[in-house]
DNA sequence: GGTTTTTTAGGACATTTGTCCAGTAAAAAG
DNA sequence: CTTTTTACTGGACAAATGTCCTAAAAAACC
């Protein structure tokens, strides 16, 4: 978590250590939750080890991932932590993961303590929403198919690390469909 | 825009004067456009009358609508803003509009002015966060009818002022279908 | 290593959504 | 007020995508 903190400010050593009292550590196994849908979200965490996905449930009961995250990656309902309100997402382990996990006590102190975590948790929050919009374009620009190539060309890491039938829903599209999108592609 | 900033945060009217140095101003007419694809956004505005889209073109050349904005809203490419690079959207008022602009050297101002700039920045931008998200949900989570469906009750403003053939991409459906859905629910 | 469970692929068919188009209504321009 | 342009609706058909299902492959478990 230290070496993201450090990417976007110069932060002293001094002052990173300022952090050392205020993470806590966590594992969890294969698919244990770490979140589940109607709680609050109070806690960001940030991945040393493992995979995580967040998901929902839709009006039929199907599982739709919203997003992984993967090691040096944060992860959080962040609408939840932001708003207070309950989290409509769970999340999930996909693998044995370790985590380091910032709450939001913590994070008040950090803001706290001065003008740089100020920026710092700007920074990191633009840094989220612009991630998120290039999410949102490419489900109003691109067909499964796209987004699909898309994955298949430039993050290779989400074929070979995540199962199909959480790649589908995260794509928009059916598990079904996503087999014949393959066999097109290959 | 004076007022948005005081609902975030416990402003004087003397800290907020400091805006009044800050902010220029800008009327477009219905049509006009703010902002041209592969221009980078260095500005953020604030609507004081009229409505703006945002929307971009795809391969097909269709302009698919992004997002609109209203009176007491604030409009820009965030994500050109933030990360530098050029836009991908068009921006373009859909009314006579006026507006008050906050460019990027303004808002560095006001971030170095203090604690409370920077504090505020960071809650804005997590306000657009959890706006975003809760779009990219809805169209994770349910069908263009459901959109509409939604739109329809809790947004009227929308159906209201908004030409059908702009909301149709905005729910991530073409015009004919929009047809077809308003045919089923009225 | 063998057994059970989960994941993936793909056939057959149904539904949804898009494309193309023409007619009408509505809005803008002169 | 009349003309011209633009926006909206809906028919007929096509393409994309979903549903349901079964068999094979892979992974997890004992």
């Amino acid at each position: 978590m230290k070496t993201i903190f450090q990417s976007i400010q110069d932060f002293s050593s001094a002052e990173l250590s300022l952090l050392d009292d205020l993470i806590t550590f966590r594992t969890l196994k294969k698919g244990e939750l770490l979140l589940t849908e109607n709680e609050v979200c109070n806690e960001i965490v940030f991945i040393e080890k493992g995979i995580l996905r967040s998901f929902f449930v839709n009006h039929k009961g199907d599982e739709i991932t919203n997003c992984f995250a993967f090691e040096n990656e944060f992860m959080a309902s962040f609408a939840s932590f932001i708003t207070e309100e309950k989290a409509e997402e769970n999340i999930q382990a996909l693998a044995n993961t370790k985590l380091q996990i910032l709450n939001k006590k913590a994070l008040k102190k950090l803001y706290e303590s001065g003008f740089k975590w100020q920026e710092t948790g700007r920074k990191l929050t633009e840094l989220e929403f612009v991630n998120l919009h290039k999410r949102m374009v490419s489900f109003q620009k691109l067909s499964g198919a796209q987004r699909y190539q898309e994955l298949y060309e430039n993050h290779q890491k989400y074929l070979q690390l995540i199962p199909l039938q959480y790649l589908a829903s995260y794509l928009g599209i059916t598990p079904r469909h996503l087999s014949r999108i393959r066999k097109a592609v290959v």
